[in-house]
DNA sequence: CATGAATGAGAGTTCATTCAT
DNA sequence: GATGAATGAACTCTCATTCAT
């Protein structure tokens, strides 16, 4: 595959994004994908054998540009607690983006795809942002930042909340005070000022 | 409606109930209700015209018969504590039980569903859930078996917490211990005893 | 399945031989089918899943209706050389409709479908063949009107010629003549007058 | 063309003749044979127009590389007997070979192109195999090998007997056995000894 | 000569939905 | 009320064939 056929890979995978974004994930077909492309039937199979490639695919784009997100955030002089509070607030601005995002294909994908299994990409992602907040809060902690008996259970417990308000957000609706309000409340748990 | 077609009504939806348990929303189809139940294609039209109707009659059905799994388990000298534990527990069973809920059918359908309308019976249910626990949590405070500075944001929390191991139960994953390690999580932040 | 879709399956497959006649097994589609027989494309579903399905259950049908072709030429006071010779002419009769025969497409489907298997209905029938030839040729004997000295190897060997004939036929071609040519050798190898 | 593109024709012949081989003529593609070839699909299209025009090809090679296989079975002094029980033992091999001719995608091919037609290759070959057995048997009846009133006769329907072997081995199977019954049956009806 | 991306026609299959009985 | 045959739209997937490079 020469270097057009990776930009075409490319393209196809972006639109497509487009497509889950919309849509979710179950609902796509082959050719909702085919016809926001712009492409032949049978070109898209050149690239891709189902949606489920495909979407595989999109994460891992995804999960490429988004892993620095953290890291960006991270500026020189920045304390735990401002981290922890810009991370925060990211995640307030994906909840609120509700019809702008993958989380709800993202979920439907992995009803039907091996869900519990350890090399699950979610999985990683979660554990993974668990052991950032948790080393995030001993820091705040050793600079007297925030007051946590056990970190890592606080981590998870952030998380959880999280990912509660992620899903309710997509069901249930959510508003942007319903998130701030959570966010308080961790922050308070935390004895930091807010 | 006869006597005669109430009943029908009724087993369809119990025998829907089943398929959804079974496959979710997304998946099901027409057909798959009427092969279930054992009528004919057309017999299922006189009754239901798509499965998104079907799904919310045994959502109703669903909520009218477990409403009461709370009064339930209140017996006349339980304590707050006690409530709760058993409350938590119970989420826990329900969780754990993955492969036989309604829990994944019922995000499908919310995703999809007017999410975010004031009358969706999914925010109504979250909604008394939390303003119980509010209430448990400040008779236990009442008691002197919690303590707790702001119940309303506590119980909120909780439910947050519930709801996030719920789907990550059915997407990544998630084991017993999880559970209780969450669960005792909650309860510590009540400086209740376990 | 009613009466009516009994008649309607019936339809179907008459139809379809005539489609299978003219194009063999091979090239037939679900479609060429459900054209011939001005069905939707859903109806024929209802009936048959696949060509393959299709085309033994026409197999079926035509043993059912043929298999009393040998009994019917069997007349009170006909001799073993008659029905001999009536059954090598019905042979010639089919050898050369070429263009109206199933032959083509039964080769073609066992081509792909369980060649060799003991319940191969092409075996049966040639095996079944064999014997009864075996038995006309033995009467013939008995009456004088054979000479034979392995009365089995040569209703074999007849059957054979005919396979070879057959194929034959639907691929280098053949002419009345030459059929008439081998038929006269076999009965001459039997010392029948003809 | 070159001689570097009558080796790649060559090449492409000899590969596709497996293919061939392997999967009969109908269900081999132009794609399978460039796959096969690990060519490319437009490079195929340079030599050869649809998978009809190569088998014809792969045809005219097999016969000019197989047409001296009888030759070679000549030696000075052999029997016309011998010649014949070679000729036949050979022929047996080739049946029984089932997995590994092409015998079934000749088939295929002729059922449907130009069958009849008098250049049509199966039938040469037919016909000269007949001319070549009559004369062997005419030797054999000159040298006192052999008894037999229709040379000519004779040779077509060994011929035939052949054909009829050669379809039943690849519909209704046919073992070894067999078709040592049928050599045997031929041989004696020469009043040879075998 | 050779490549392989691209196209589009066409086959298979499944269902929601209707309707005559 | 109930049945289930029938329809047709929609999807998936595969290839023959072309064409710019």
């Amino acid at each position: 595959m020469g270097e057009k056929s990776i930009q075409k890979r490319r393209y196809i995978l972006e639109t497509a994004r487009r497509v889950f974004v919309e849509k979710g994930f179950k609902r796509v077909t082959m050719k909702d994908i085919v016809e926001a492309c712009e492409i032949s039937r049978g070109g898209l199979y050149l690239y891709f054998d189902s949606t489920s490639q495909i979407f595989l695919e999109v994460l891992k784009l995804e999960s490429e540009e988004t892993d620095d997100v953290f890291s960006d955030s991270i500026t020189e002089d920045a304390t735990a607690a401002d981290i922890l509070i810009l991370f925060l607030q990211e995640q307030k601005k994906e909840l609120l983006r509700k019809e702008d995002t993958l989380t709800q294909a993202i979920y439907e994908f992995y009803f039907e795809n091996q869900p519990g299994r350890k090399d699950n990409l979610l999985r990683r992602q979660f554990d993974s942002a668990v052991k950032i907040i948790e080393r995030l809060i001993e820091n705040g902690v050793d600079n007297g930042e925030f007051y946590c008996e056990d970190c890592q259970g606080t981590a998870r417990n952030i998380m959880f909340v999280l990912e509660g308000l992620k899903i309710s957000a997509q069901t249930i609706g959510i508003t942007a005070d319903a998130v701030d309000r959570e966010i308080a409340y961790i922050l308070r748990s935390l004895d930091a000022e807010i």
